[in-house]
DNA sequence: AATGAATGAGAATTCATTCAT
DNA sequence: TATGAATGAATTCTCATTCAT
């Protein structure tokens, strides 16, 4: 498909990673700005410093570039270990990590986001990437984590696969405000973990307060 | 912009309004099945049952055509007269009530949300037209029925405003999780209610359960 | 594929047709000069006094155009009642008829065959279009001609597909000498029935000659 | 043209003609298979197992290589000693003869005109070339021949010029006729002198038949 | 001499928009 | 008003050619 060959000679690897992480920060962000069609290829090759013919040698077409940033995503996100859910902790402490770092590997990549989420919700092939290889491997460890901390009574009986799913919702909905132009959250964003903490520990209501 | 001429004849009236639902109807469908750029005035034509041409008679462009649909939302919205809270009712059976009114709102028009979301999310004149007439006034409506709810003792005290966006945020969420492919929701959104209201009022602790 | 829509208004319908001759013509003569790679759909356009775009409205792509040539030159031969074999003749005037007949389809159509030999030999696709629509059924049709003939000693014992082939691609060769720049062929295509008949029917040697 | 240097080692100048000949070799199986166009200096250099610049190295242009194919070609015909025509048989045992060495010549190189000819269609310079040198040549040798040959009275009366044309066309059309996928010639095309020599001589009137 | 990544001119194709009927 | 053929600007992608290594 692309069209730079695939070497051994580390340097030249080296040079060919760089050269796609270069194209795709470009990408990344004209996506970001423009969004997937008005963005043209152009456009990422001018971000890039590249001429437009480069980008082809890195990447069959333009969709390709998309799924490029997309595995880079999914990348990104295994190696930040998400899967490892902390476990010693009390309840309170694991859920405030737990967000704290779901949103502290969301809120850099919003920019991210930004490129992918449009076309993700206009593309099949695409969202189906994206489902399959983000959102139901996390919701599946999520269940799963759930459903144990239940059988232990660490939390009250509920609905494990909607309420999940409301609980990911919320983080992916704040994010996806946000990306609306809500002013608020983009300024508070790092007060986030601390309020979901609270809301969805404690829920609104005053009588349940814990002492 | 459109060429459709303003007569004050009901009966011509009519037939206009009848003409422009029929093609915004037409662009919903279109728009969500295969996004707003991969639909072409002929798709939307031929889903309506005009000519192309006709569409350049009710709507100045394809982009006026989705500010259109946008439009009609909002009308929508307001006709449903979500801005009048119920007020006489206890906390629980008032959230309860939002959170159905805001999804029976939400899901039967998620088509909708597909045809303009990923536009929005990458036209920063339609993203705020969006956020100033639909998203801003509900938080704004949200927050001050909050802040009047803690004043009275009703919840406790809280980040208002990040509260509020967590909560719009997590219907929201859970709809972009529909939207992007997820069957759970898409076949239990009746039970997102209760779900919700019990997450939301009374968290995750067990030690916060009410007797 | 071809964007003009199927009337039946004959008004419409003769427009059309028109319009799709005008630019089959230009596609030809653009096509003979430049050959089919080199040959652009600007020159097409152009030459056909109509937009890029146009052409489009007409054919599916670039290689339908050149299939609608293949095409009409079919229909042309399939008027030109090739395959009424003049049958009351002796076999001299037989002969020279036929050869003039297939002269006088071919030669006028020597531009046109100077715009599609030349991809028909490169493109599985087109060659086996045109072999199948055009050379078989000729070939078959001569071939049970001579058979025919054979059986009824007006023509000696003769290895039939070979020599019908020999026959066939007499006029061919010809045709692609002429194609290859051959002056004297152009100049005196209309004296070639005369000497194809004397060469086939008497042949070279001098001893053949008839009294 | 070509960047390599004209050295007068001996050593040298065989590996540059065996790399020359290494690419012509690749360019005829590509041009043969996929035309001029659709052939890519990239195609070939993978072929001839060097790389793209190489191709460079050895010819100015694409367009040379096809003309380095059409002068190897033209040399190989000249060391066939095509022209150098028997002259002391009788006229069948020559006519078998030439016919014989004309299609032992044309038809193992049937890769080389599918590769060469369509081109040769399109492009003048090409054309006048190949013409120039192998097409007129052999015809004006052959019309002496046959000029002679009359003046000898071993042939009949004729028109040499379209007779010539005839002929030298028959072979050229067969092979045509083959390139365009007709079947029997490939299969037979080793009975092709024979029934070639019977048809040119005798004729196909059975009258004319020789005791 | 050989390499192959980079280049950018050039071509096919699409489609929003116009406008004569 | 409705129509739909015509338009041509804009975009993706290809590939011959160059040149630094």
């Amino acid at each position: 498909m692309a069209g730079v060959s695939e070497t051994h000679d580390p340097i030249q690897e080296q040079l060919i990673a760089a050269r796609r992480t270069q194209i795709l920060n470009a990408a990344t962000k004209v996506f970001a700005e423009k969004g997937f069609h008005r963005a043209t290829i152009k456009d990422i090759a001018r971000t890039a410093g590249v001429a437009d013919g480069t980008v082809y040698n890195y990447f069959g077409s333009k969709a390709d570039v998309l799924i490029g940033i997309l595995n880079r995503l999914n990348e990104t996100e295994q190696r930040g270990e998400q899967f490892a859910l902390p476990e010693g902790h009390d309840l309170r402490s694991f859920f405030s990590a737990y967000l704290r770092q779901r949103i502290r590997v969301l809120w850099p990549n919003a920019q991210v986001f930004q490129a992918i989420l449009p076309e993700m919700l206009v593309n099949p092939e695409l969202r189906d990437l994206y489902y399959r290889q983000l959102i139901l491997p996390t919701m599946e460890i999520a269940e799963r984590y759930f459903q144990a901390q239940i059988e232990q009574g660490r939390l009250r009986q509920m609905d494990v696969p909607l309420t999940t799913r409301a609980i990911a919702g919320n983080v992916l909905g704040l994010l996806l405000l946000q990306l609306l132009g809500d002013q608020e959250i983009s300024k508070r964003w790092e007060d986030l973990p601390e309020v979901l903490t609270t809301l969805l520990l404690d829920g609104l209501d005053p009588d349940d307060d814990k002492l």
